[in-house]
Order: structure tokens, then C-alpha cells, then sequence
DNA sequence: CGGCATCCTAACAGATACTG
DNA sequence: CAGTATCTGTTAGGATGCCG
């Protein structure tokens, strides 16, 4: 569907990498077990959308608490310690703008606000997951080849 | 091993999402069909860790363009039209930091370089490939909540 | 060709004070 | 409690010029 074949052979196809692992078929998946892919413009523009939408610093972890149940501000509040109340606000706001959260006022005094996962929230949680997995297995790899960048011969001060 | 299950249900588990329709358990994998899971401060963690790897504006284009195969530096950036060299040079400096991406230099006149994704590269493609696809899948139905939801009321200017 | 260095700007994000 | 407004610092990122 989005990610087209092409002749040019690269180191990727002796790598075991997730898809590989999976050995199931998904139609709209790219697959590492064949030979090598690449993405058109479409996809392009549809990783840009996702960054735009969740690729910020608090947005998928605002996505990650709710999962776990609906919650009022002042819960995640505290379950993102680091996070101001400015931010906090901010990316409610967007995620509830593109239909991932819910927002449900109660007329109370003091008033409570509970958000929560819409359905369309709750489903990027699985394409989440598979990066929080590749993260899972890979981070000591890329913690490993970092440190050895970091140590090799003095560099240019280009790279912060 | 990394999305815990609490007890609190939410609206979660009447939606279709993707990892639904897999059909297929994979083990570190959130699931949506089953009951309501959130994430620990662990995932937390490799989620972040996932954003400072591809989380910024470049760096998964760049991804995407090798893993139709080796490039160039000049191939990159007229593939990606709309970065600037420097980003295009920081991107691939950090890329090849984390291991991801290989740089070689052939000591010709003109000089020639080509970048190729490493296997830890290619095994993020697949990981990326699950986000492509449920943007491809619901870009559509975002944006008809961002239209709705900018089209209701004025709202203060507090959300830019 | 394949960069690096410099300048500059705008968006991002933190702290703080205030409000319905 | 659940925000909003404002002020301010920090960083991402673009434009341009130079150099091996």
C-alpha cells in the first residue's frame, strides 16, 4: 500500500529486526524480511502528520497515562511531575483538537475535569508500543554505539 | 514486560484498533483488545528516549530515503527538498551517533560520500512503518475532528 | 562535492502570578 | 481545582558564506 519495492539492494535484508520476528503477514507493514523497501512521498507526509500530532515532548505521554484510565487534570498533573500546568494544557488541548482525548467537564464547586482516551486515542497506542518495544530492546545498542562515537577522536564542536 | 494492567476500564476496549486486528499475540506489545493497560515509568522513559532518537523534524525522512538504499549526501538533499543543509548534516551526524546510519568517505576528487542505514537502522523501519499506517488510516478522521473543533466557538487565544 | 561556521529568527517551553 | 495570561530564557532550525 505505502511502501513500495525497489531493485536497490542495501545491508538491511540479513538483519533480524521486529517485522522479521513477527512472521505474519500485515498488508500495510512494511516487512524487513524481504528485500529493501522505501517510502513514497504519501508516507512522507503521514510521518510528518503523526509527528505534528504526538511527536512533541509531552503528547505521548499524556496518550501513556491515559491509557491506564480516565484521569483529572491534577492526576496528571502528578503523574507527569515534570511537566508545567502551561504544558500540561497545551497538549490536552491538542490532542482533545484532534479527537485522541476527551475532555468532560463537571459543574461542581470545586469543579473536577476528567480526560480520558477516545477510541482513535486508544488505537495509536499499539503503534506506540511498537516503538516503546524497539526502544525496550535496542536502547543499550544505542547507548553503546553513542558513548563510542563520543569517545573517538575530538570532533568538531558542530554537533551540540 | 512493559504495559502493566490495571483494573480501571475506560472506553478503550470497544475499538477496533490495529493491534486488535493483528490477531496475532506478540509478546511486548500493547494489546487493545483485552482490558484497559497503561504504561510504567520505564516505558516512559523509552519513549522519550525514542523522540530524542526521531522524534525531531528530519530525522525519519532521512530514514525513509535509505531504506530505498544507499545515498548520498546531494541524493538526501534533493530527495528531501525541503531541508536545509545544515539540518541535513546534523541529522545524519546524530543518526550515525546512535548507530543507525553509516557514513563512508571515498578518497576521490570530487569526494564522495554515501550514507546507508545500519541494521539497527532497518530495524526501526518497522516500528515507523506501524506509525505510517495509522496515520494513513485515520489522517482522514482527524482531520475532520480538527475541523470540527476549529470551526466551534471562539476560543481563547491561549491555544495558538 | 560535502561539508563546517556564523548569524539570526521564531517556535518551544519554564516560572510565576492571577482567576472563575 | 483547573485552568489563563504574561514574561522570559532556551533551543530548533533557516540563510548564507567559506573551505578542503
Amino acid at each position: 500500500m505505502f511502501l513500495r519495492n525497489t531493485g536497490r539492494a542495501s545491508s538491511v535484508s540479513n538483519y533480524e529486526g521486529q517485522a522479521a520476528s513477527t512472521g505474519e503477514a500485515r498488508v500495510n507493514v512494511l516487512r524487513l524480511s524481504g528485500p529493501c523497501e522505501r517510502w513514497d512521498e504519501r508516507d512522507t507526509d503521514f510521518i510528518r502528520e503523526i509527528l505534528d500530532l504526538v511527536g512533541d515532548k509531552w503528547s505521548m505521554l499524556v496518550i501513556g497515562v491515559l491509557a491506564g484510565g480516565d484521569a483529572r487534570y491534577s492526576d496528571l498533573d502528578t503523574a507527569i511531575p515534570a511537566i508545567s500546568r502551561r504544558m500540561l494544557t497545551l497538549t490536552l488541548k491538542r490532542l482533545q483538537r484532534s479527537g485522541l482525548v476527551d475532555r468532560t467537564a463537571y459543574a461542581e464547586v470545586p469543579p473536577r475535569v476528567e480526560y480520558s482516551l477516545t477510541g482513535l486515542g486508544a488505537s495509536l497506542l499499539s503503534a506506540i508500543g511498537h516503538l516503546a518495544a524497539w526502544s525496550a530492546e535496542q536502547h543499550t545498542e544505542i547507548r553503546r554505539h553513542q558513548d563510542a562515537y563520543d569517545m573517538s577522536a575530538t570532533r568538531s564542536a558542530y554537533l551540540a
